[in-house]
DNA sequence: CATTTGCTTCATAACATTGTGAAGATTCAA
DNA sequence: TTGAATCTTCACAATGTTATGAAGCAAATG
């Protein structure tokens, strides 16, 4: 074997990769995630990760490190066995990505509280801070009830696929 | 004058900068937008942020640029006036910054849908790019009516600081 | 307990990004 | 048209980031 297996795999990874990247992703691990999603199998060695990317199995540590971190993979390490194996938490990928970008929000109001806390609330920069500040709190409350608007949506989109009413979703 | 008036400032927008540059945004462009906030005016020169954050008029260019053009603020040029003015959009941040993202979405769904071109809908691992797209125009669906439950929040949660009943929003 | 396998850490070299001063362009005023 | 003010572009130096090979550790096997 030499790498990865077609050259449509590997533009689709550099494609998506890129995208992950422009959302704040450093690059290795942006592209790690994109080939554990697009690549057909479901569970990963470091080893085969190194081997369809063509990189260096350092390089690959780096990156799951990262990924593991902010909970888009989780490492497994199946008895009897030296290596560890890295797969997306769950069936649903949406699921993964929401709860990944919780600890981000909650982060940026954290920040965002210090610096009010540096100015004062009195100012006009301060109360566009403390604006700011609500509308981040908002966002992370709204995440919660996104796995509720997300079900009633494909419900939806499957419903006008399939020719049927929809599933009414609880308010 | 000699640069940032006070040391507050100068910290608040360092850290309120990183936690911007962390979701994506290179190191000028964050500070730029963190200053415009957190600053108690609200409209710049290019020369005012230059002074302000203490960098080259040269950096400020690149930074605006990017933050213009990601609509994040705007440029105007008062008549008879010889340098642009820049400020956030509107008196609303919120809307300013959900407004900047959708195209950032719209970028990534092109991603994944030229990704799954690549790879095909019917290897499971095109299905989880399906998937993921999906969920991609599922966000953006969720953007547009994204203010209509941030008023809700806004009026329970000033509701509940007042001691009143919050206003009934439209479903 | 030695060996093999597989990951991680480390120093380093290649590469990319950032911010600068200097020069060029554009706009208004006179 | 000249001059002054202000922004933009450019080449470059400083700084960060990335990915690598090599060496080191840890876990499983015999």
């Amino acid at each position: 074997m030499h790498g990865m297996s077609s050259d449509s795999l590997f533009r689709a990874v550099e494609r998506f990769g890129q995208a992950l990247e422009g959302s704040g992703m450093p690059r290795m691990p942006a592209r790690v995630f994109a080939y554990v999603l697009a690549e057909d199998s479901d569970r990963y060695t470091a080893a085969q990760l190194a081997e369809g990317l063509q990189v260096s199995p350092a390089a690959i540590s780096g990156a799951v490190r990262y990924l593991v971190d902010t909970g888009l993979l989780i490492k497994e390490r199946a008895p009897g066995r030296r290596g560890d194996i890295f797969r997306v938490l769950d069936g649903d990928i949406w699921a993964t990505i929401t709860t990944a970008r919780k600890p981000m929000i909650d982060n940026f109001i954290a920040a965002v509280d210090d610096a009010i806390a540096l100015v004062g609330e009195e100012t006009p920069g301060g109360q566009r801070l403390v604006e700011t500040a609500d509308f981040l709190r908002f966002t992370r409350a709204d995440l919660d009830d996104l796995p509720r608007r997300w079900a009633s949506y494909r419900s939806e989109v499957r419903a006008r696929k399939v020719g049927v009413a929809p599933v009414r979703t609880p308010r």
